[in-house]
DNA sequence: AACGTACCCTGCCGGC
DNA sequence: TGCCGGCAGGGTACGT
């Protein structure tokens, strides 16, 4: 599931590959991808990331916006099933995405940034901090990953996050008291940074403390980690480390 | 306005 | 062994 560190790495990758380089051909087999064909001739001028988004600019401000969903990335010799090919003058970049929950678009400069401007504040950005999170009364875990509330962060590093500050996913974001946001804050910055670190190789490497490790020991203290529902999503906490009804961990 | 829920989609897992 | 139902999980659209 690409959250911001897998598509910051995904947007490094197409840019090594596609920055300054003109498209040549776009080949779109997957109907719900339409891309038009004039695009070819353009020039990738660059290519960034807002929150879950990769924006592919073009010299003429046009911007291709690409939302992986669930199971997208992109490769760079072609695969067997691809739902899009960019083809540039030198190379190409093959779109995979087995459950067809990614998005791209063609927009303008304006619609950009008004598709954009309602997304959170970026978690590795300066300045970057909850105290707005204390407005909802909504579970901590829900909130991180509201992308209007923060941009980038989903199931697997909320879980990760709030384990690292021994907050428990179910604690009423306004409830929160402000040692703990700060410590979350840290948290999530640590987090991210962490898995950007490991590079195009995050999906062989990615080691978690809490998620997917339902019934297996907190790395901490041994107790079990437990799995609960919340906004229709798994959450992944050590009821231990993570208490409900304690605001501080013990040191 | 803010929150909860169904839906999209397909690979994978567990149960029989 | 093989089949099949159900689940996971981004975002979004919709109902309350």
């Amino acid at each position: 599931m690409p959250e911001l560190p897998e598509v910051e790495i995904c947007a490094r990758e197409l840019s090594a590959h596609l920055r300054g380089q003109t498209i040549r051909r776009i080949e779109t087999p997957d109907n719900k991808i339409h891309l038009p064909r004039d695009l070819a001739g353009c020039r990738i001028k660059e290519i960034d990331r807002r929150g879950k988004f990769i924006i592919v600019q073009l010299e003429d401000e046009r911007r291709i916006l690409i939302h992986l969903g669930m199971t997208g990335w992109f490769v760079f010799r072609p695969p067997s099933k691809y739902r899009l090919a960019l083809e540039v003058n030198d190379g190409a970049a093959y779109f995979e995405d087995p459950r067809r929950f990614g998005k791209v678009r063609l927009v303008s400069a304006a619609q950009q940034e008004q598709l954009l401007a309602e997304l959170g504040p970026e978690p590795l950005a300066p300045g970057f901090n909850l105290r707005h999170l204390k407005r909802t009364g909504r579970p901590i875990k829900v909130a991180l990953q509201d992308q209007h509330l923060v941009a980038g962060v989903g199931n697997m590093y909320a879980s990760e996050a709030l384990w690292r500050a021994h907050i428990h996913p179910k604690r009423p974001a306004d409830r929160l008291a402000d040692d703990e946001l700060r410590r979350l804050r840290k948290s999530i910055v640590y987090v991210l940074r962490k898995a950007i670190a490991y590079g195009p190789q995050i999906y062989e490497v990615q080691r978690f403390t809490v998620y997917r490790r339902k019934g297996e020991p907190c790395h901490r203290c041994q107790t079990p980690i437990e799995r609960l529902v919340l906004g229709g999503r798994s959450a992944y906490f050590c009821p231990q480390c993570q208490r409900f009804d304690r605001g501080s961990p013990r040191t």
